[in-house]
DNA sequence: GAGTGGTCTAGACCACGAC
DNA sequence: TCGTGGTCTAGACCACTCA
């Protein structure tokens, strides 16, 4: 099915960022565009909304919806992004090691939230990243074997979210995520080059699929030198 | 004007906090809710849609709309939110330390773009915010004199936003956050309590009104074992 | 096939900003 | 007063889930 209001919003998007319009200048009104897109004005508002939600306008009622042109792009981490993504967006040279790849029945309170009836095992995944050659990130996946069966070396070193994505269809819905400042563990040190830090940064992620059914708890362990995290909001009326 | 679906969503939200409908299970179809409201369907999608915004319901196609319950309001720091009302929801011992207010002309880059035409000086605020009987979080804030022509030392023991927000009438639209992890400065070590930590992390902000003009920028220098962000993040579909 | 949420329409009235 | 974005309606068709 064609979404109208996805294909207007990625115009739009394609627009702006070709600098069609500057930063702080006016896009049309929402009536020219929908003369212009020969559609309904909600269709637009929709689109429209979006690019609001994605930081690309301001919306001002009684005089239009104006660019915002502060530099996007830093660093996205904001929303859920892989790895793989993070570091493709960036143009980086990342290695992953794969530290340990085993089945296990885990009772922590983050993780046993994973196990559902007759699955009491837990994927535990240990990776450490390379970015530049120097290991600056530990990332700790556990996932449920309910939703994902079976995991291989191959698809942990290349990209989790990708098989489970794109060969096992898990659409992903939602995620919480809290961001700590820890001391290092043992295994902090030994697997990743902390040159003396004293403090980890980290992002505890639960994760949720769809139909809104837990299926993963992942910690990102940081070195805090080469920690960032970007963040866009909103104030929320009311 | 008495806005239906803001009324509609509170509702809502009323009713899932008192546990009318548990945690996985479904509430009404937008068909019954708009039966029960007395309203057309657009506008409960438009509750429904603010509801899953903030994390309160999945929707899913087909099926209906489920309850996430998930714990909740552990430390709302998602979105603009002031000090006085994060401690004010977490009923703590606040106090404030006004360390400086001054108004100068900053040429660092962050700062920079706050000046206007006519508006060389900034104002300068360095607050340490005593939680429980120890000092852990060093705001630092920078405001437009353009948009903030006057500040007060009463103001700022008490709350600025408090006083842009109801005094001003000045409308926030949205902010730029970033949070990174860096080494105390000489300031930090002076004026908070640091115990010896080897680290701060650091909530740097730039805030913009509803009109999309920049007016304050921001740092929020937090003492590594108190700090915590929590975010709800969705998949961004395309 | 019945019920669900997702998209889209054409029109209406309102609150606000600018002239 | 005019144009802007914000809200609301009543109806339509679609894609999806489940019995």
């Amino acid at each position: 099915m064609q979404k109208k209001y996805l294909n207007i919003y990625h115009d739009l998007v394609k627009k702006i960022e070709m600098n069609v319009w500057p930063a702080a200048t006016k896009i049309p009104s929402e009536n020219e565009l929908s003369k212009i897109y020969a559609t309904s004005r909600e269709t637009i508002r929709k689109a429209l909304n979006l690019l609001s939600q994605s930081g690309y306008i301001q919306k001002i009622r009684g005089k239009g919806s104006v660019i915002i042109g502060v530099n996007k792009f830093d660093f996205p981490v904001s929303g859920i992004i892989s790895f793989k993504e993070l570091t493709a967006n960036l143009n980086l040279k990342a290695k992953t090691w794969v530290e340990e790849l085993s089945l296990k029945d885990i009772d922590d309170e983050e993780i046993a939230g994973l196990k559902e009836p007759g699955h009491d095992n837990v994927w535990k995944v240990v990776r450490a990243r390379e970015i530049s050659g120097e290991k600056i990130i530990l990332d700790k996946d556990y996932f449920s074997t309910k939703y994902v069966p079976s995991l291989s070396q191959k698809v942990c070193e290349d990209s989790i979210y990708d098989y489970l994505e794109n060969e096992l269809e898990l659409v992903i819905g939602f995620a919480r995520k809290e961001i700590v400042v820890e001391e290092p563990t043992e295994e902090d040190r030994q697997l990743l080059d902390l040159e003396g830090f004293s403090n980890v940064a980290v992002i505890k992620s639960q994760v949720y699929l769809a139909d809104a059914s837990l299926f993963q708890y992942t910690e990102s362990r940081h070195r805090p030198d080469k920690f960032r995290f970007v963040d866009f909001a909103r104030r929320i009326k009311n």
